[in-house]
DNA sequence: TGTACATCAGTGAACGCGCGTTCACTGATGTAC
DNA sequence: TGTACATCAGTGAACGCGCGTTCACTGATGTAC
């Protein structure tokens, strides 16, 4: 259990988080499409065949890496609720800030390279996070019904989505030079209020 | 100039629009993964070192397919003007529809693959889609200042690019099925409408 | 109208590469006695 | 405290594959005379 001298060719302790941690580092330089096991192998110091005594294959690796992004997103997101406007607006500006702090682990999240077993998990995480932002909407217009509640929800989760997409592009900072990272997140949870109140 | 049977082994006669043809059948099917060169070929019933005769590689066959896209994009957001609301609201809702209705192309146009050479044309198209938002949104609230107008045109985008890429994702019909691609683009355009005018 | 010829747009085989995955192996670790 | 042994987590070589790209080639097309 113990930290043991990195000694050459034996166990290396922890590797499934440095597996993890690798992965994200690279995302993080390139895009997704140079996220390989191999690279992922390489960058933690380790022969190709390793991760394969913690991970089933490749999907397994970018499942795990998802998954733990919804887990924290969760978390970024789990605060107490005051003001029903006040907590939605935090909550949409909270995922959006979220969203830029780890854009390696939100273009895994949402990679469409992401298929196969597993990815029911995933789906699920995304269901459960997008179930708060409804219920935060719900508090803001407790009026409306089920179906337009969840048509404002899409539309506020587009532009949180649609705002950090364009920014991890690098389309915002040429647009708008201005809308730093935290100006971005507060400007869409304006935006997100502005969407569920309107009519 | 005119057609010639299509006799074994020689002239395709149109092989440039067949390719990017091809492209799109591909990336429909797909994602934007499976758009290899030689797929592309394969599709067009052609050898795999045939499309070099119309590309210097895969890249420029990818910004060719972007180009299409944007050009394709700015005619279809291209109509009179009349009641300035209206104007901004059908442009964003058209924005939506067109991205759709050509979820190839869009993805294609958006996707991180696009690189090298030629992106600069790309990058050039999308900012010049992205100015014909802000115009409209000045007419819609001419009292704003160019950082506001772009800061809110960036939200308005932000709105119908992440609803599209939700859509295209399959996430809308799981969260809000009542939202097809038709009634998501009208409220996409409500929805910016709402975000130009708040405050 | 024919003929010679340059050009164009294909073919198909080949290249080197990096990928995901497998597998026999090996040394370190932890446990039973 | 030692020793025998099962297990765990690595190595590194190898596999087959599809990729992007190149290249010598070839047959059809269009033009000059």
């Amino acid at each position: 259990m113990g930290r043991r001298t990195r000694g050459v060719g034996q166990h290396h302790g922890n590797l499934r988080a440095a597996l993890l941690d690798a992965a994200l580092q690279i995302v993080a330089e390139g895009d997704v499409a140079a996220l390989t096991l191999r690279a992922v192998a390489r960058r933690a110091g380790v022969s190709p065949g390793a991760p394969y005594h913690h991970f089933a294959d490749k999907q397994a690796l970018l499942v795990a890496v998802a998954n733990d992004g919804f887990r924290q997103l969760g978390a970024a997101l789990d605060f107490e609720p005051t003001d029903p406007v006040c907590t939605f607006e935090r909550r949409c500006a909270a995922y959006v800030r979220f969203a830029l702090d780890h854009g390696a682990h939100y273009r895994v999240m949402f990679s469409p390279d992401l298929d196969g077993e597993g990815i029911g998990q995933v789906a699920a995480a995304a269901l459960t996070a997008f179930a708060g932002l409804v219920e935060a909407a719900r508090a803001v217009t407790p009026e409306l019904d089920d179906t337009e509640l969840h048509h404002r929800a899409v539309l506020a989760w587009s532009t949180a989505h649609g705002a950090v997409t364009l920014q991890l592009g690098g389309m915002v900072q040429q647009l708008a030079p201005a809308l730093d990272a935290q100006a971005l997140a507060t400007a869409v949870g304006a935006a997100c209020v502005a969407i569920v109140r309107t009519r």
